[in-house]
DNA sequence: TAAAATAGTTTATAAAATAAACCAAAATGT
DNA sequence: ACATTTTGGTTTATTTTATAAACTATTTTA
């Protein structure tokens, strides 16, 4: 019988945001934008869908007036991608 | 920028019946039902759209008065297996 | 022979992704 | 100086997907 995959992480934005964070420190909104080719409005809510699972944290501040949102992978999130990951390679193997 | 996922591979059923069709000769529904653990209801509905994008091929038939659906893999979907592992490589290696 | 199981399909509902509309501030063009 | 566009988002509406529920026909079992 094939493994579960994390409905939350499996999503091809949500699983973007996720693989980009496992390899950085932190990201910016923008950074995250771009480098998922996703609209701001989607990004906007998938960022808040992971944040609300304890996968990411999300710190809003400002850089002068315009707003700043960044974003870390939590111990949480590293946890649950790892097993996904596994979980995902039961599909994948030749 | 990321890869763009296949988005009717990227499914958790669907992607497990292609997973399991890649593996095997053809498979009969009660089979892959079995397997993916899905209920016959969502089966029905996902190998039709397999069906309908030409990645695999169904086979109705009967097994005395019993109707028996046998499930083979095509080469466009064997294809498109292998572009979204690849594709998703991008995503979950370290 | 009534009840339950098999092998599905079809239809309805819930959940998800995406798009559209919106807001506030800042930068740019005229 | 002042209208226009751009930046950096959020919120709400729409569309698409996945899942569940209800149904059909036959067959087996009690």
């Amino acid at each position: 019988m094939l493994a579960e995959l994390d409905p939350l992480l499996h999503s091809q934005l949500r699983l973007g945001i996720m693989s980009i964070l496992m390899s950085v420190e932190s990201a910016e909104f923008t950074f995250l934008k771009e480098k998922t080719n996703s609209t701001a409005g989607n990004l906007s809510v998938q960022l808040d869908k992971l944040s609300e699972a304890g996968y990411i944290n999300i710190e809003k501040s400002f850089k002068g007036k315009k707003p700043l949102t960044t974003c870390k992978i939590t111990k949480k999130g590293i946890k649950a991608f790892e097993e996904y990951v596994n979980a995902l390679k039961q599909y994948i193997k030749p």
